[in-house]
DNA sequence: CCATTTTTATGAACGTGTTCATAATAGGGT
DNA sequence: ACCCTATTATGAACACGTTCATAAAAATGG
């Protein structure tokens, strides 16, 4: 680059404001990370974290609203790995059955959990009851079903689903057996995890067949009356 | 009776200590209840509630092991009661249609968390996930599954379901519904009761359909594949 | 009726998440 | 360089849920 382009490319440079901004968010996030992971949510206090982070405690409801928020900081970057090794996988793939293509998605982020149990318990239980505005774990909410909804879409394009059904309600329908057997499972660990996923399987293809575009030479009958 | 059998006809005569235990007892569950209901959960601080039942601070924590429980104790009254209204409905109409009996029962409970959502909120994030032995809360889990899966039982005799598929799995893949559009209103409040409650009626449905035995004149075709 | 044991009740004390008055720091303007 | 304003950082202070050493009350036995 010639030295004459001397005033900053394109970035508008960054202050000393924003770079200890910057910092010291990362320093949050890794110091949440690691003892949510360590210690488990509960048991990790935020002083705990402010000590790590090597920050104020105060400074800590600086940048998340609260305890719960330090945990959606965390998992926000790993679940954006995730949608991307679903996404991956369903591209390899652009025929495959739309359990399968769901499951692509659901068994990753079931993985995810298997490995730090306690963790994702918290997280589902603020996950599903979010008092907030749609911010933060609103736009991982939004994006979730939006990723089902395009599966379901491409289903549909394939006449693997009725045309009837609008895509999100279908989405939905999916979407409920994955939340009821990641509940089942993490809420109260009567059911493992293999179990969990494989009656997931089951029952996201029965509720496909309910979802399923009748034959093509069917004709009115009074078969599926009022 | 003849006087001759004066030693306690058949009551083991309550004691001082029984009887103390059960007015405190009462006097809590009274006392939470009202200040659960007029100010919600979160804002309703243990020392009130002792306050109002006349009891000591401690005295709360003998008969209820967290604030939570507190809670339980509430709800398990009010939901024997829905139990036994559902239950009568059905009753009034044996040969109704599944979904019809199923709403039966959940639209109660969706009514009466109408009357007090942030109440209903609280609760369902306890219910959920539930990090107890399976005791109080567990009781009531249970029995609202065996009371699905007793409908799914009835349908399945009328062959309005599939015999191949177990009752149990049946039961789990209706209650999903159930939980999840309870939850996108409650958690979120982006949907109203009315379109949770014509949503869930619609899910359910289209998951009866799915898990429906199929017509009886059906030969093996190769429609259905893998 | 009193003595002893067992059960139940209590609130001070603890550790927690969160707030907020105050201090430290950075960015400009002169 | 210096002041002035706006932004960011901090930990003492607060209110809360929960625990626990101690006290009160009831049962039991003599």
């Amino acid at each position: 680059m010639p030295a004459a382009a001397a005033r900053r490319p394109s970035k508008p440079r960054e202050g000393l404001r924003e770079r200890n901004k910057r910092e010291k968010r990362t320093r949050i996030q890794r110091a949440a990370r690691e003892l949510f992971e360590r210690l488990g949510f509960e048991a990790t206090t935020a002083r705990e974290i402010a000590a790590r982070a090597r920050v104020g405690l105060g400074t800590l409801f600086l940048y998340a609203r609260d305890k719960r928020e330090l945990l959606f900081l965390v998992f926000e970057e790993e679940s954006q790995r995730l949608f991307a090794e679903a996404d991956a996988a369903v591209e390899a793939r652009p025929e495959a059955p739309l359990v399968d293509t769901l499951m692509e998605l659901f068994g990753r982020f079931l993985g995810f959990y298997a490995a730090r149990p306690d963790l994702a318990a918290a997280l589902l239980r603020e996950f599903f009851f979010r008092p907030y505005e749609p911010e933060r774990l609103g736009a991982l909410s939004r994006e979730y079903g939006e990723r089902v909804a395009r599966l379901v879409e491409r289903a549909r394009s394939r006449r693997e689903i009725r045309s009837d059904v609008p895509t999100a309600l279908a989405a939905n329908a999916l979407f409920a057996h994955y939340a009821f057997w990641t509940q089942a499972w993490l809420g109260s660990r009567v059911v493992s995890r293999d179990d969990a996923e494989q009656r997931l399987r089951q029952a996201l293809s029965w509720q496909v067949e309910g979802l399923r575009a009748p034959p093509d030479r069917r004709e009115r009958k009074s078969d599926d009356d009022r």
